[in-house]
DNA sequence: TATTATTATTCATTTGACTGAATAAAAATT
DNA sequence: AATTTTTATTCAGTCAAATGAATAATAATA
């Protein structure tokens, strides 16, 4: 069964109705075909940034929620990283480009001063040209 | 080496110099960094829809150009489907539903008449309800 | 056409993501 | 505090994607 479904199947369950515990969570899910351990379940719930509450598990608020980790998205989508003065632009294929500058903006990195996303391009802007570089170098060695 | 990577510098050094031949292709990239075999390159140039010419790879026109598949990407990406009249709602996470968006108007399936993406939502306009809904099965078989 | 050069495919191997069983850790309850 | 319930972690197994060696298929050239 298909992990980033069966997560969507998660937040919708819980917008639905309250459940309480992880083994809850697992029955609700087998009930609409969806097998999954408590063991899986507990790492979706920190994936998904969702917190427990006395109403049952429910979604962070937006800031405090699960960010997707930069280095998986980076490795998975960039195929180039160049620099130009405190310029970053990272290119990925058609359509990447907004997950992949997502991530970076929810990291909050002090060398990230903000970024702009196309389809395929990523603008990175960096306080300055020395921390431009050293991030391409981030970057590259993410990307190995 | 980062599959992706190589693939966006692969992208970069065609259009920087005339490559005839995958043997030349593997020895400019090794000059960088990145080794790569034969097959691996034949691989990379399909899945770029690169085209040989006269001057060397090239990159396709882009409408003949590789489109990407739409089940690898609705797998990794498709949280949520959701029929309602002759219409379908896929949810992915932020970020990500332009590029399944990408793929689906590539892939110009008689079943989408178009669809329209914002950061986690795709809308999928479909001929009629009945459509959608065969629509709808076709993604959830995706899903397993 | 025969030969050589180039590209694509098959098969086996490697690698990493995903998952569950067992169990440790933490929280809730008595 | 002791017990029970719930959650997180470790370790090992499974599976799919990525890759290369060998080789088949195709294209270019003599």
């Amino acid at each position: 069964m298909n992990k980033t479904y069966r997560q969507g199947q998660i937040l919708k369950l819980i917008r639905s109705r309250r459940l309480h515990t992880q083994d809850e969570l697992a029955r609700a899910l087998r009930s609409i075909g969806i097998p999954a351990t408590q063991v899986t379940l507990s790492r979706d719930i920190r994936e998904l940034g969702l917190i427990k509450t006395p109403d049952g598990y429910a979604e962070a608020v937006p800031d405090s929620a699960a960010a997707p980790e930069v280095e998986p998205l980076v490795r998975e989508f960039v195929r180039d990283v160049r620099a130009a003065q405190n310029l970053l632009v990272l290119r990925t294929p058609p359509g990447h480009a907004n997950a992949v500058a997502v991530a970076l903006d929810n990291a909050e990195w002090p060398e990230v001063t903000g970024t702009i996303a196309g389809d395929d391009t990523i603008l990175i802007i960096a306080p300055d040209a020395k921390t431009a570089e050293s991030l391409r170098q981030k970057f590259l060695e993410m990307l190995q």
